[in-house]
DNA sequence: AGCAGACCGGAATGATCCGTTCCAGTGGTA
DNA sequence: TACCACTGGAACGGATCATTCCGGTCTGCT
């Protein structure tokens, strides 16, 4: 897992283990938390996961660090489930699979909703436009077998994500179950072919605002 | 229309006239605001409004009132909608009607992502328990058809709702169109009989943590 | 004319919230 | 034993807002 950061992740024994536990700990802890609320204060953080707010400093230099962290590993889990389905070989099952792994892991919300409240690296531009082609190629892929309907562009994807995110319920489990459910719906849309879909589709970083920082 | 708040709409001269044109200019001025930010600060809805804070304070006696007043208009203006869908003779056109015309007014943003900033007075919960029966109408009819997937259920809508409302741009304009498209996908899924949806279907109530007061 | 008061804009107030810094304590480690 | 990496959490300082207050303006009545 990309969280654990180094090579020492079990089994140290001492102040030494803790600080390496601490690591995976309060990365697990700020996704839950940032995942339920954006702009939740770092000390909620600190608190669920169960050390100090100085355990959180020594680690980041500033709470905009951990979320630049938090996002782009969650953008860097959207390209590994992108190349992870691109494997697929029937490309229909490749994007819909796709679709609900990244529901599933609850990427969207890592990437996108965190967005704009930090001011993005190089490094986060060149993957986030890596996590484009990929996704553009899930799509044309798609688009071949058939079974995608086709007024439906790869712009449409993070619009679906975003769509399916915003269902949110208390419990995690059951949000999981009621995203899946709207995908469902949705992946069926995708897979019409009956009257054409409305408007001009999204255009390529139409919904991305929230990349320039605030 | 309920905005205007008394007969004295237009052209009333003077100090009396602005001051019941405020009514209105302040009413329009919130909606938009607290659509694009459900805590945005009091002082933006009046620079919007191009009236000062007091002009607020004159007519409302708390933020709180405000956005209880604009939320229970979004209700209202719900449950004209249904109302009005109901007299379509046709169970799945009045319900896709319905829905698209919801869409259009953006009417669940206010309601639902307004409620929990303000405890509910009983007349609300009065209406949105019909709302809620109404909803289940225009189900229930749409099922008659035959052209509702049989697993679908009233607590749908609002979820479907619910992803609408999470597409937004800085275009109004552009956003509705917007919303439109993926409505149609949504509402294409609606109306398919191939594989069963997943989970079990939403409960009554289930998205509205939100209605009691945080 | 003249005045009472309805209405207005916006500065001042006071409270709350939160990111960040600071410091004293703890317990491995050499 | 002495050191020091690491920790928890209190304290600080800045920012944000809802709300209040005040001095001014214009209306409509006398």
């Amino acid at each position: 897992m990309r969280e654990t950061d180094g090579i020492e992740v079990v089994a140290l024994p001492g102040r030494r283990g803790q600080a390496a536990r601490n690591n995976v700990v309060i990365l697990d802890a700020a996704r839950h938390v940032f995942l339920g609320d954006p702009k939740a204060p770092i000390s909620q953080v600190a608190e669920r996961a169960g050390v100090g707010i100085s355990a959180l400093y020594r680690r980041y230099p500033s709470k905009e660090a951990l979320l630049c962290r938090l996002c782009h590993d969650g953008l860097l889990t959207y390209i590994e489930e992108a190349e992870s389905a691109a494997e697929e070989p029937d490309g229909w099952a490749a994007l819909t699979r796709f679709l609900a792994r990244v529901v599933e892991l609850d990427v969207h919300s890592l990437t996108v909703h965190l967005a704009g409240t930090f001011t993005p690296t190089d490094e986060m531009g060149r993957d986030a436009r890596r996590a484009g082609e990929l996704t553009k190629n899930l799509v044309e892929r798609a688009r071949e077998t058939g079974r995608l309907r086709p007024d439906a562009v790869a712009e449409d994807i993070g619009m679906i994500l975003e769509c399916c995110a915003a269902i949110r319920v208390e419990d995690r489990e059951r949000t999981a179950q009621l995203r899946h459910r709207y995908l469902a719906l949705l992946v069926e849309g995708l897979s019409a072919h009956g009257s054409e879909l409305p408007g001009p589709p999204p255009r390529p970083g139409e919904m991305n605002g929230r990349w320039r920082p605030a």
